[in-house]
DNA sequence: ATGTAATTTCAGAAATTTCTGAAAGATGGA
DNA sequence: TCCATCTTTCAGAAATTTCTGAAATTACAT
């Protein structure tokens, strides 16, 4: 490996927590070399710098542009194939989120939705549906909320965040100025969604 | 695999989605078929219903302990240990985000400021350098706001997430009543969380 | 203690994933 | 067109992960 230590350390360690993911330790090292390089890097540049094959580069580099999450650049006068990734790390990161969705909770949710219209034949049967009823229905609510807020731009998204908890504090005020007494000042709120 | 057709279908689900995570597949499915049974298993009714090895089994639930995701119990007169998870769903997402935290955020954040510390040596270094601390920072604020919606009351977890972004408009008007004109009404906001 | 039932460990087998080199396929001049 | 350069594909090699059976360990009852 042929790298600056400081950028060295960076690219292991993403390989490593890579292959936590579900992407190889050669994908997730590609990555990162990537996202610190000031400059877009063509495929031999990372075969010298990350000293795997040149097909397995290749190979990385399909499966990071399945992912959308590297741009491919030409530069004048050259007709090797250019990467980089995106400046902001907001858009990175929005596409990852993005993408895990589409590969993960999908899928998921097709099965348990699928699964949920069969009729139960027994009662172990019927108390498993129960269950699958109560994921599904948290991961409507987890992925309801995901696509609300991605729709943010990122400097509401940030404000938001940065709030955190305290956002709880302003939902008490509102809920005692505007609620009318007795009520739980949520009906309006939780409907709406739909 | 000795199961209903719907409890299969489950499983054999969450053992493929397993992989894609950091677990394999066994550990998938022993957890699906825990989460599924009305009541707690032993290793040999999961060895019967799953059709792998003992050995196999012993080696799914050490994992699943070390990631406190299922409880060890006991029936009165069987020495067998039985396992099951816990009744309440929120409770299993808060153990996973936590577990998942401590082994990916927490060594990443830590590497991460490890390398900051360190003297770039060049030019390259140097933008490297600053591309980790966007990367420190942006993580920074993902886990302040984690830290901080997680000791929320499940309730009220719940009613912050099914708001969605919607809490930006009571933000907007929040912001309308109580900031001076020409403010832009985020700076209390932003500093009170250190 | 001894015996029995249960669990854990661990070395190697099996399966899966990752990686490579060689060959095939594109692309863009001359 | 042909040639040079770059990219992709793919079959098998290498590495890693998962799984098993046998042996070791633990825990409890007598």
């Amino acid at each position: 490996m042929n790298l600056p230590p400081l950028v060295q350390s960076f690219v292991l360690h993403f390989g490593e927590m890579g292959s936590r993911w579900g992407i190889s330790r050669t994908v997730g090292q590609i990555y990162a070399l990537l996202y610190l390089s000031p400059v877009p890097l063509n495929a031999d540049d990372m075969v010298e710098k990350l000293g795997f094959s040149r097909s397995n580069v290749s190979m990385g580099l399909k499966e990071l542009q399945a992912w959308n999450l590297v741009r491919l650049q030409h530069v004048p006068g050259d007709r090797r194939d250019y990467f980089s990734t995106p400046d902001d790390l907001w858009t990175i990161v929005r596409t990852l989120a993005e993408e895990r969705k589409k590969r993960e909770v999908d899928p998921t949710l097709s099965v348990l939705r699928d699964l949920l219209m069969q009729n139960p034949s027994s009662e172990e049967e019927r108390h498993a549906q129960a269950r699958m009823r109560e994921t599904h229905e948290m991961i409507e609510l987890l992925t309801g909320w995901y696509d609300d807020v991605r729709r943010l731009e990122t400097e509401r998204l940030v404000q938001l965040l940065s709030l955190g908890a305290k956002v709880q504090k302003i939902l008490e005020v509102k809920d005692r100025l505007f609620s009318l007494p007795g009520s739980r000042g949520r009906s309006d709120d939780t409907k709406e969604r739909a």
